[in-house]
DNA sequence: TGAACACATGAAGAGGTCTTCAGATATTCC
DNA sequence: GGAATATCTGAAGACCTCTTCATGTGTTCA
């Protein structure tokens, strides 16, 4: 059993200056430290601001304009539960490109060649 | 067929700082429009320096500076063939890393919800 | 309404990033 | 060796980013 792009139809090809703009801000939305972590906390469950900011060491003011960049790239969603924010991962493919990011990256150059594992 | 995770073993847990630095790290070097295009060129076979920098549009002094970054990153390799040097991704992790974020991305924020387009 | 709590936001500064320019290094061919 | 080709590299400047500080907005409760 493999992982990763299986039943995908295009295989990312070539692309133009404004696909790569595109993709390019999405991607620096999860190429800080402070960001990932808050990703990857919301990956969890929905967690109000105050929590959030405890669980990833940083000052709630911190927290709050990076969600702001998150909320304006459409990666996570705040929805109000009485004096609260409830943040939240937007999508399965917020989840899913996080999971998948995580596991390569963790997995470059280890020499793994776990392509096929089963051949 | 769905895509992404699969037989993964653990989802991306709670990323402890180091974590977090080392994937938002490798991440950044994605997350630029002019690297991003370096890589999709790459993904689709190795190239020389001059022919790539043609292919993205690039001067061949900046292809060089990012070819550098994505080098001590190991994402990439470059392997001297008389007077050219011939880049190429270094990894499948890197290929897959690179599918798997395109795909996501583009399929951000539409409403998409192909989690299973079989069932 | 007023106080307390939770979050958002604007301004500003330290620090980093990307490109360009000029020049260095390596390789081939004569 | 010398010229031509291909790539690398350092320096410098324009620009963007992230955090902090101070303050603004929204909500609950008495």
């Amino acid at each position: 059993m493999g992982h990763g792009v299986e039943g995908r139809t295009t295989p990312p090809a070539q692309l133009d200056a404004e696909s790569a703009a595109t993709v390019a801000a999405t991607l620096q939305a999860l190429a800080t430290p402070s960001r990932l972590r808050i990703l990857t906390r919301l990956r969890h469950g929905a967690c109000p601001v105050n929590e959030l900011a405890e669980a990833v060491e940083m000052e709630q003011s911190a927290v709050s304009h990076q969600l702001r960049l998150l909320r304006a790239l459409g990666l996570v969603t705040g929805t109000r539960q009485g004096r609260s924010v409830v943040y939240s991962l937007y999508d399965t493919h917020v989840a899913m490109l996080l999971d998948e990011a995580v596991y390569h990256i963790e997995h470059l150059g280890l020499g793994v060649t776990d392509i096929d594992t089963t051949a």
